[in-house]
Order: C-alpha cells, then structure tokens, then sequence
DNA sequence: CAGTGGTCTAGACCACGCG
DNA sequence: GCGTGGTCTAGACCACTGG
C-alpha cells in the first residue's frame, strides 16, 4: 500500500488530463485564491520550495506559475524574503478641474496643496531646467520650425516619499527665456500663473491620454512593480489666440491614479 | 590557436564582469535593436537556438530575455513560427465630444459611423441583454437601493475583425423595462438618444480612467498579447436633474485606443 | 520533414533577509 | 545559518508552422 503524503490533496488540483500547461494551472489555483480573498493584499504566498513539493513538480515549473501572475501585477516578490499579493497603493484622483482650480490657488503648487490636503507628505525632486531642441511630436504641437528652443523643465513627484509621475515641460523659448519659467522655482501658482502673466490668457488645455508597459528607466525612476503599466497624458495648453504655449509630457503610475473627466452632453 | 567563430563578435556583446544577469543583458541587447530600429516592426527575431549559440547559454537563457520583453509588450511570438517586434496597431482616438456629436447623428450608432467614416469595417458582437443585481460599485453611482435591478447591456466591438473593447451598460430597470433600451437594437442614435426621448434630458458625463493589467478572460475576449495593458472607462450619464441614469463600464485595448480630453482653462 | 517556440526535469550555485 | 527567491545549465519531449 503506497504511502498517500498530505500534500496529495493539493496535487489532486492538478488535472493531468488537462491540455492546460502545469504551470498554467498552478497559475489558475493560485489567481483564483487571490480573487476569492482566500490570499490577501499582502499576504505571502507558499514558498516555491513548499509549492513544488505539494504539486509534484520542479520549482522551474512553480516560477513559470508565479511568473505569470507577476506579468499581471497580481504578485509582488522580494528577493530572500518571498512572494506577496500586491497592494494596490492609495489613488489620487486626477480631476478635470484641476487646473481651473490652479490658477485660483495662490502661493502654493497644485500638486503639493492637494496631496498635502489629503494628510500626505508631498515633495518634488530632480528638476532640472533647460534650453534645448524639442523632440519631433512636441514641435508638432507647438507649431514651431524645426530649429527653434524650447525652455525644458523636467520633475519628479512623489507622495511620501513614493513616486507617482514625472513630467517634462516644454515652453517656446520666445516666451520663457529670462522669466521666472525658466527658474528652478517657478513661484505662486506654476507655471501657468506665469504664463498668463506673460499675457498668454489660457483657453483650454488638450489632454492625450495613453496607457502602455514602462521602459525599464521609467519602471526605475517610478519604483514599479512588474506588470504595472503607466499612464502617459501629453498636455497642450493653448492660449485665447489660438497658440499653443505649452506642452507636458507626464508618466504616472498606473495604480497611483486614476484620471476623472467631466462631459458635457451638449 | 583555437578557432574563432563568427558569432564570437555577438558573444563580446556579454559583460561577463558585469553584475547585471546574462538574460538581462541579452534583453538590452535587443531592446536597444528593437528601439534603435535596427530590428523594425514584424521583424522577426533570432531563433532561440541561434542566440543560445550566439551568446554561449542554454535556451533558457534566451527564453527568460526574451520573456523581459514580451512582458514590455516590445515582442510577440509565435508557436512554430518565430518570436517577432510586435506591430502597434492603427489606434482609434475617442475624442471627449464624441457623446455630444453622437446625440445629433441619427440613423447610425456612433461607432459604426465613426470607423466606417475611417474605411474600416465596424462590427458588434456578444449582444447580450438582460436584467440584474448590479455590482456594488454600480449600486454607488446609480444612486440605487441594495435591492434594485438594473438592465444590463453587454456586447463588444471590432475593427475589421480584431476585437477593441467590450463593453457593460447598466440602466435603472425603472428607468429601461419595458424600452428599446431593453431590446437588442436601440434603434437610431443608441441608448443615450432613447433616454432623452424618455424625458432625462441628459446633462454631463462623469468619466473614470484606470489601466492595469488584463485579467485571461478580457486578454482571451479582446486578443491581447503579453505586455499590453487595458484602459478601463466607466462612465456615468447624469441627466439635468442631476439623476445618474446610466453607468457603463468598458475595456479597451490600449494599444488600439488613445484618449483626447479637452478641457477649458476657466 | 526540419525548424520553431512551449513545457518540464533535476539539478547547481548565488544573493538577499532575517533571526 | 537557514530559508527565500534569482540565475543558469544541459538536457528531454512536445506542439505548431511551413515547405
């Protein structure tokens, strides 16, 4: 009589039979655990020592499984200490009013009095300032010949201390060349107070908004899980005659945000 | 004097006092031909075997690089056939009037208007309607009771045959028993045109915009290969007395959709 | 049929974390 | 020091594509 060890019960999830790939199965078992809440936010996975010995196969075969749910943002692992359901961070919701809102607000940037209004520490790093040639597309959207400068502000921001986008600025450089927009700090109200100040009244904004996996600098620079994408919303700020003075290029992360528009229907 | 191959010029490309894994430097490797152009859209990539032989590992080797960039969405590959640079497909861009122009086309849903106007072939599939329990995040917005029943609409769209996004819709039963809203066909102008004739005057549309991974059965519904994302849009439709009558939640593919907003500076 | 990618084994050694 | 995940080897067999 052959000895029947207790992890036979969960080799018994496994259907042989099955054209489904092992490790897909696996996959499945362990997807439908973390959907039922049986594996919570956080919670630690199996070992893939344990895993192998309950199904019977490798551990190769168990990493191809975690790799999968790894590839869909559903597990998080640290080397030398184990495999995690992913927690989804805190959103922040990106609303279509937010910079009508801006250009009321006075003596603060809009992304540090609204994270900071929330009980939450902002903070932006890593700008950089400076004149160069812009890229095709923002020349596209700007209107410019093809040798004219923009003014190129570049940041970081986080929320603490994590980071959830950056951005790239670019400015016609006829227009922001020796004023505050082209200063590190850009002073009350950003860099649109300025701009209306520069006598460009702003009429609207166009917003593009794509989604895609990061390239490994922005999974980098963001701290990204794998199989997190990232939203990338290209903004161009038009004024009331009709010209185009600015153009921001911004990554988020997309389990950091999500972005509210409001319609009207006529 | 030992013989030299000439793969030995690609096997100088490994660091081998490099900390950085071998599978990961075989993936810059191709990442940078994939971005530098070197290696265009629908190229096919080396076999695996070749590049085994090219880089002096195993298969695995290569398979776990080339995994890195099929989880970029950068790669597809094909059983049988060969691993290739994944083409991006024409995208369709969902302009933020497109509910306010659609109010006034009659005769055609707005979709089928809209990529037939394009020269591609519009179609809807997996009509389903029916009449439900909404979900919870439903019951919230349409401001229901717990025990109130929706008219659930599903279906999914294509151009010329390659699924987009799929789409749910949830109306008040109240609102929608008994309507064309609760029939197959909609008629002319779709449900947005029969909530209007039925006296709700629409107002605005809230929309909610989040990106994440697919789950297998939305990659399975809409085609996706590894490493491409979803937008997930579920918007509102409030009417002018400020009643929420329809929540529709939809998933696209978001290598096929980008979004354009425009919104005013005041 | 040959060549491709897909799956899986049975090991090995390493780097990291934590007690 | 021990358990964890990370990397890599050297095979094997399979399923699929295409000539």
């Amino acid at each position: 009589m052959p000895a029947t060890p207790d992890n036979q019960v969960l080799i018994e999830h496994l259907d042989p039979t099955s054209d489904r790939a092992v490790f897909r199965q696996i996959a499945d078992h362990l997807r439908a655990a973390i959907l039922s809440g049986r594996l919570g936010e956080g919670d630690q996975l199996p070992s893939e020592s344990q895993m192998a010995d309950h199904y019977g196969v490798t551990r190769m075969t168990v990493r191809q499984a975690v790799g999968v749910l790894k590839g869909g943002g559903l597990v998080e692992s640290q080397h030398g200490r184990g495999a995690y359901v992913r927690r989804r961070p805190q959103v922040r919701r990106l609303g279509s009013d937010r910079f009508a809102r801006q250009l009321r607000q006075e003596g603060k940037a809009a992304f540090l009095a609204e994270v900071e209004g929330v009980g939450a520490k902002p903070t932006v790093d890593q700008i950089t300032v400076s004149e160069e040639r812009p890229p095709d597309d923002v020349v596209q959207r700007l209107h410019l010949g093809s040798r004219v400068k923009v003014v190129v502000r570049r940041r970081r921001y986080l929320i603490d201390a994590h980071p959830v986008e950056f951005a790239t600025s670019y400015i016609p450089a006829e227009i922001a060349r020796g004023t505050a927009i082209a200063e590190q700090n850009t002073g009350p109200g950003g860099i649109y107070a300025r701009l209306e100040e520069l006598g460009h009244r702003l009429d609207h904004y166009d917003e593009e908004i794509r989604a895609r996996m990061p390239d490994p600098e922005e999974a980098r620079s963001l701290q990204l899980a794998a199989g997190v994408p990232v939203f990338q919303l290209i903004r161009t700020a038009v004024d009331v005659d009709g010209r185009p003075v600015e153009v921001c290029n911004t990554v988020m992360s997309s389990d950091a945000y999500v972005l509210d528009y409001r319609l009207p229907a006529q």
